[in-house]
DNA sequence: CTGAAAGCGCTAACAT
DNA sequence: ATGTTAGCGCTTTCAG
């Protein structure tokens, strides 16, 4: 009363283990009736093959796993459902592992990924730098980075114009009349954080307004340090009239911020944030924001992924840049 | 220049496999120098025990499938993230799978799942008939419902008390002196949807309010759906006083209809919904609703499969009701 | 305390 | 067109 294997089903069909295999794969060269005979003791034996032991010979398993650093920003679940999307119609299966930003945590998962001799791996790394991915290296699997690049190993890349939409981002707000505009930074330490603050910094310049100190806070990308540094930007003595909040957490942070201190969104601070939101149009007036393509992210990974697993590829790596967009609503007004 | 193996490692050691067998599943009985210089040995090639080798030969993977019908609905993902912590922390890994609401789909997956030799299996099921669990039921391995029970099948459920937090919504609603109370149910084909307005329906008649037919609009569960009800809604002759809206992404939808409507929430119109959501402290007022424990759902539904998995525990199936909780903020005024 | 050897279920030569 | 057989990397008796 075991499961069923190959050998049942070839007893059966009276046929040798070989043959069944080549009808389970589609291999062709087994005459009809012997075909239709396999096929209906498959049928009869509720026979499903053993994708483990099918894994084990062929050294490949079809899954590839995915590593993100915090579940709970909407962003990575999107991109994940464009990865996964793909992944499916290629027949992969995927792993979701996610790190809480603990580059420990990343370490450990990488082990179990490689024990599970995962085909490739598609990673938002909670550690820019990379030594964690020694490891993955060496096993030579393919990698392909998201939204955060990896310093010390060249892999293919996927990211969006993080400079640009910062840029877009803040010259909307100059161009609106505004000069004292705040900018909520992520961690400068990451790819993110830094370079959104690069493009704020470069518009700014670009129409000769300076940087002052004093509106140049930086948080960790989550809820709570948005709301924390709204409040701090509301003590300064010359509020500033403007807000770019960079990233979608620290964004719902802000409006939180912004309620408690009952300081008018749109009339006495305009305010865009880097990413889309869901309480974009449930805030009043909704907000602009800088939007990214998050799905296309996930896709382009994967199929990148994807040419390095089948063709064994071993070209140079790609760095692909997606756009952003400016998504104007209202929570911008004219100075 | 392959991936190293047991061998490889036991080669160096000077040991035989079997002896190194023993230090990696740390059996013990292994003489301190001799472990000693296994370790080394593995630590030298970087050697990655080999899951896939090891569950071939023991017959389990120590993976779990969890099968969810949506992931754009939050809810699911927050009770996801309570099973894999549970999980991760007794060694089990997930494949995530996602059917979109589709029963195709589902079987679809289910026989990847079943090729991939599951441990267990975690599902909130597309189609609560449950004839496409068949060939999970053959192959004996447990599983849990979640959110939806099956009807075919005698298995482990968590549920909430939808009847329960149905009810006590109603009941408020009434108690505030509304008596034309509309409900957007989900498909009346699934328990949840159904057991809704179970708990509506008996409200009324605990206070003696008749059910207007009007007032019952069934959606499914999606936010287009909701929003389009809550027009229907708008254009009755004797609007309602408050309306209830089974669940989260319906909730949205009403939402974004009142907003287009100029239906003004609380003042015109009191609300209700079943089950939290992000938005739900961004409008204005904020949503008074029946939350759920979403992340608790998701770790007693791993706690029971645990059980199953590793006890063989072959007992009466169980039936985990978690209970509902309301949420009181602002959406509904005395009528 | 350690080793030899028999599989786990399947694929992929190689024969026939 | 079909069968035989040698592994894939590991765990687990069973012997020493």
């Amino acid at each position: 009363m075991h499961k069923p294997t190959i050998e049942d089903v070839a007893k059966r069909a009276n046929v040798s283990i070989a043959t069944v295999s080549r009808v389970i794969n589609r291999q062709g060269g087994v005459r009809q009736k012997t075909e239709a005979r396999i096929l209906a003791a498959i049928e009869e034996l509720n026979y499903i093959p053993n994708a483990v032991a099918r894994s084990m010979v062929k050294k490949t398993t079809n899954t590839i796993g995915i590593i993100i650093p915090d579940v709970n920003n909407p962003f990575f679940p999107t991109v994940v459902s464009g990865i996964e999307q793909k992944a499916r119609e290629k027949g992969y299966f995927t792993f979701l592992c996610n790190t809480n930003e603990s580059a420990d945590t990343e370490r450990e998962l990488l082990t179990i990924l490689l024990e599970r001799s995962v085909d490739g791996l598609i990673i938002t790394t909670a550690d820019e730098a990379g030594d964690q991915l020694q490891t993955v290296m060496d096993a030579k699997i393919p990698v392909v980075a998201v939204d955060r690049a990896i310093k010390k190993f060249e892999v293919d890349t996927v990211l969006v114009g993080n400079v640009d939409g910062a840029y877009q981002a803040t010259r909307h707000l100059i161009l609106q009349g505004h000069k004292r505009i705040a900018i909520i930074c992520g961690p400068q330490n990451t790819t993110p954080g830094y370079e959104r603050f690069v493009g704020y910094k470069r518009a700014l310049d670009d129409y000769g307004i300076p940087v002052v100190q004093e509106y140049v806070l930086e948080g960790d990308f989550k809820e709570e340090s948005g709301r924390r540094l709204t409040k701090q930007l509301y003590q300064l003595p010359e509020r500033p009239t403007a807000i770019f909040s960079s990233n979608n957490l620290m964004t719902v942070g802000c409006m939180k911020a912004l309620y408690e201190l009952d300081w008018k969104l749109g009339e006495e601070v305009s305010f865009i944030g880097f990413d889309d939101v869901d309480i974009a149009t449930f805030v009043n007036p909704p907000l602009t924001v800088v939007s990214r393509p998050m799905r296309k992210l996930g896709e382009v990974a994967f199929e990148m992924l994807y040419e390095r697993m089948t063709e064994g590829w071993d070209g140079a790596k790609r760095h692909y840049v997606l756009s952003p967009e400016l998504k104007i609503r209202q929570s911008c007004r004219l100075k």
